[in-house]
DNA sequence: GATTCATGGTTACCTCTTGTAACTGACCCC
DNA sequence: GGGGTCAGTTACAAGAGGTAACCATGAATC
């Protein structure tokens, strides 16, 4: 019954201090980023853009995925409420996700993130480049 | 030396269509979101705002993280040109870090998601909350 | 009326990534 | 000369993720 080493999420490590946000792991926003700087959630909200997709369309889309790792984060953000998940009724099984209201507004921050990537592939790319020379030198 | 099925990054795969960027795993985008799309580099991008630091002050910092993950994390942002690191050769060794100019401009594009997650962390929350109960009760 | 096919999963297993904890090396202080 | 500091590295254990096989349903095919 100890409160200070509990694992419940605390509710007052996120002040509007900077850097309080990052200082506790179990703090809300800690656990939301985790989420979100996740490699497939990250990719599938990317994705889902303004229109629904189909189970099979996401994984065929989404390059590299299987498919438990799929149906796992698709559970996950639905969880969050950022996507929802609609199920028709017919054989074969015919699935809907797509972005909620809420799961659209972090689709614009995240495709800023997507935009900022390829504007600067180049620079990361000989950035690459020059350190791997400087480590095969040494 | 079959040129179809080797490993390098493939050159024409992100054009300016949407959803281009994302159909290959060996895309250059797609290999820099996922280094962006990770939890560490993630959180130490946003918390290297305008100073340097020290490793274990960052290690301090960032709840959570091992000494083996922040340097590995490190190195990789090293790499990317994103951080810069600095060693002074005193005893105790003292290495500071901090953001490249490149890196700044993503950590703006960074910020944003961790400010986005701080306003919606209760909509989030409520969602869990939510979705919980439901699968509980079926 | 048995057989095959498609979709959207789930499960068992095995690998690869990550965490844990102990060790290093150079010097300073006591 | 023993312990302390910092920024790592290394060996090993644990956990996350990938792989591939299986399942349920019904429609279309043979």
């Amino acid at each position: 019954m100890e409160e200070g080493t509990s694992k419940e999420p605390s509710h007052s490590c996120c002040t509007e201090d900077a850097f309080q946000w990052d200082t506790r792991e179990d703090c809300d926003v800690r656990q939301i980023l985790d989420r979100i700087g996740d490699k497939w959630s990250l990719l599938v909200i990317a994705l889902l853009d303004n229109r629904s997709m189909r189970f099979t369309e996401v994984k065929k889309t989404i390059d590299g995925i299987s498919q438990r790792m799929l149906t796992v984060t698709l559970r996950q953000l639905e969880r969050d409420g950022l996507v929802s998940r609609t199920v028709h009724p017919v054989v074969p099984p015919r699935v809907d996700y797509e972005l909620t209201p809420l799961g659209v507004t972090l689709h614009a921050t995240i495709q800023s993130l997507v935009t900022w990537t390829e504007s600067h592939q180049s620079e990361i790319a000989s950035a690459r480049a020059r350190y791997d020379a400087e480590v095969l030198s040494s």
